[in-house]
DNA sequence: TTTCGTGCAAATTATTTGCACTCCC
DNA sequence: GGGAGTGCAAATAATTTGCACGAAA
């Protein structure tokens, strides 16, 4: 959890495991797994599912949209208004969790290409 | 992708594969997964990873919102206007594309259980 | 003949599960 | 002792890949 918290990016379970392991060399992944889950559990941590094959992990559970980089594969985090998003359709829906996806070219790699 | 287009829910692979292997018998899943992904790739199917472990697809490439209901697991499609979400913080970034996935209970859900 | 779509079966990979072990009350 | 957290190794399951076959061009 504290791995989460300190470091901001969105590790995928195994880049949390390969980090501990280091300062905790028993750490397995079955705990990893175990650990996040009580965590998502208990609504402390959400899954980013951006990308198809592998589950991300982020501390952020505030409103707020996750965009890849395409190139340089980095995900940032940005406000979102859910709010504005108009949804007249769901009108009588209960909505427990929105995930807001965006893909592109960061600025960084768009500059590094002119 | 008659089938995509004409049955207007988000199958995933293997329900494609199920429902035409019935018409087709000598139809695989690898023909399956190799006809989705030459789609995907000319850009008339979308994948949805509105759950971890399977991809949906869709023929519907406009920008639309998808809604997963928790009970009964119908998934709806929701008109957004994606130029109300202010994005400052992307305002040099090239999003090519965008995902919006809500979860919750449907109105029949909610309804059924009053 | 060469190319392309197909299909089988094996490989891949993130995640889950079964079970045994240990630590702590 | 008993329950919880841990870890190994095997199982699971969606998707990909290697390869071979057959039709079409």
């Amino acid at each position: 959890m504290e791995y989460l918290v300190t470091k901001r990016s969105h590790p995928t379970a195994d880049e949390i495991y390969s980090s501990l392991v280091k300062e905790m060399p028993t750490l397995s992944r079955t705990t990893v797994y175990n650990t996040l889950n009580i965590l998502i559990g208990a609504n402390i941590v959400r899954v980013v599912t951006i990308e198809e094959h592998e589950a991300r992990y982020d501390a952020d559970i505030t409103d707020h949209g996750h965009f890849k980089c395409e190139r340089c594969g980095t995900i940032y985090d940005f406000r979102i208004d859910t709010d504005a998003i108009r949804t007249e359709e769901l009108k009588n829906f209960k909505i427990n969790e929105k995930d807001v996806y965006y893909r592109g070219i960061c600025a960084k790699c768009l500059g590094n290409i002119e």
